[in-house]
DNA sequence: TACCTTCTGGGAGTTACTCTCATTTTAGAG
DNA sequence: CTCTAAAATGAGAGTAACTCCCAGAAGGTA
C-alpha cells in the first residue's frame, strides 16, 4: 500500500544531502577542520537538524551496512561445511552481492576512517561488536550454544585477520587483488593455522 | 646519578592522585556523569593541570602499559620457534612478569573500558595499532620484511583472538582460568587452525 | 477547510579541550 | 644563603560537539 509518501522521500533526500556535503567537506578541508555548522550550512539545514539525522559527527562516516549482508550470507551458506569454510563462503557471497560501482565510495570512506583516529576507533569497535554476529550462527551450525567461547574466539581471530587485510588493501594504490580475494586469502591462512610461518 | 629529584617525584604523585580520584569517581558516579572539573577538584589541581597530565579524559583509563612488555618478551623469546609458538611464549612470559596483585586494578579498568563505548573504542583501537608491534619482530625472525602482509594478517588474527578471550574473561565472575591461560588457549586454537570446528 | 502529527529552526546551556599569560615553585650556580 | 633560569601551575577566554526545549511550519487526514 505504501508508495513512500512525500514526507519519507524528503527525509531520505535530506539525509543524503547532509552526508554528501559532509564527505565532500571532509575531503576538501579534513575531518577535524570541518565543523558541523559548516556541514549544516552546506546542506541547508540547521545544526539541530543535522543531529536529528546523525547522532554524532562520526556517524556520518561510520556506519554498519555490512553486518546485515553478512548475517544473511551466513544464514544462506550451505550446510555441512566447517566453521571457517562456512565463513569464507559467506564473506565471498556477501562481496559478490555488492554492485561493482560501490567500491569507490567504500574506499574513500575507508581511507578517511583509517586516517582519523576517532573514526578508526569507531570502525574497529564496530568490528568488535560483529563478533557475536559471526560466532552465534557458526556455533549453532555445530550444535553448540550461540555464546560458546570457542566460537567467539574463532570469530575474533577471523575478524582480526580480515580487518588487517582490509586496512592493508586500503593503504595501497588501487592495483593488485581486490578486497574479496584479500579477505579470502586471510581466512585461508587462518584455516591453515598459519602453517609454515 | 639520578635518584629522581623532588620535581619528578611530585609529578608522579600528582599523576597518581589524579588517576586514583578519577577512577574512584567513575566507579561511584559513572564515567560520563563525572566531569573533568570534579576530578581536578578532588585531586586538588586545576582543570588546566589535569589536561597537562592526561591529554584527554579517556586517557585516564586507557593506556598501553603492555606494549613495551610484549615487545621485550618477543625480543627475548628463544629462536627456532614458529611465529605462533614464539608469540605464545612471549605472551606467557609477559604475563608472568606481572605482579599478581596488579590484576584487580586491571580488571576494574578493563570492566570500565568494556562498558563505556568511547573507552571500548579506544581500547580496541589500541590493540589494532599493536599489529605492527607483533608482526614486525615475527617477520624478522623468519627472514621476511617487517611489513610483510602475511605476518600482519597473522598478528591481526592473534590479536583478535586474544581480545575476545580477554573480554570474555572480564565479563565473567572471577572464577575459572586466569587471563594468561585464556589467551594461551586462544592462541593454541589459532595455531591448530580451529580444527574440528 | 480545519485538525493533528511530524519535522524544523533557534536559543540557551553543558562539557571537553585548547591557548595564552602571569605567578609560583624548584634546581642548581656562585 | 642568594640569585637566576627553567619548569610547573592556575586562571581566563575561546571553540566545538552535543543536548534540551519550545514555538512555528509543513505534511497528511477528515
Amino acid at each position: 500500500m505504501n508508495a513512500p509518501g512525500l514526507r519519507e522521500r524528503k527525509k531520505q533526500k535530506t539525509r543524503w544531502s547532509i552526508q554528501e556535503h559532509a564527505l565532500r567537506l571532509f575531503a576538501e578541508q579534513g575531518y577535524e577542520a570541518t565543523t558541523v555548522e559548516q556541514i549544516a550550512a552546506a546542506a541547508e539545514v540547521s545544526p539541530s537538524t543535522f543531529f536529528r539525522y546523525f547522532p554524532s559527527k562520526e556517524d556520518v562516516v561510520v556506519q554498519d551496512e555490512y553486518d546485515p549482508v553478512l548475517a544473511a550470507a551466513l544464514a544462506a551458506a550451505p550446510p555441512g561445511l566447517g566453521a571457517l569454510a562456512t565463513l569464507r563462503h559467506a564473506v565471498l557471497a556477501g562481496f559478490q552481492s555488492f554492485p561493482p560501482g560501490a567500491l569507490e565510495k567504500v574506499v574513500e570512506r575507508g581511507r578517511l576512517a583509517l586516517s582519523v583516529p576517532a573514526l578508526r576507533a569507531r570502525t574497529v569497535d564496530n568490528m568488535a561488536t560483529t563478533v557475536d554476529l559471526i560466532a552465534a550462527p557458526l556455533a549453532r551450525r555445530a550444535g553448540r550454544p550461540p555464546d560458546d567461547p570457542a566460537y567467539r574466539v574463532l570469530a575474533g581471530a577471523c575478524l582480526g585477520a580480515m580487518t588487517v587485510a582490509i586496512f592493508e588493501w586500503l593503504g595501497e594504490a588501487p592495483k593488485g587483488a581486490g578486497p574479496g580475494e584479500r579477505i579470502d586469502a586471510a581466512l585461508a591462512a587462518v584455516e591453515a593455522g598459519f602453517s609454515g610461518m
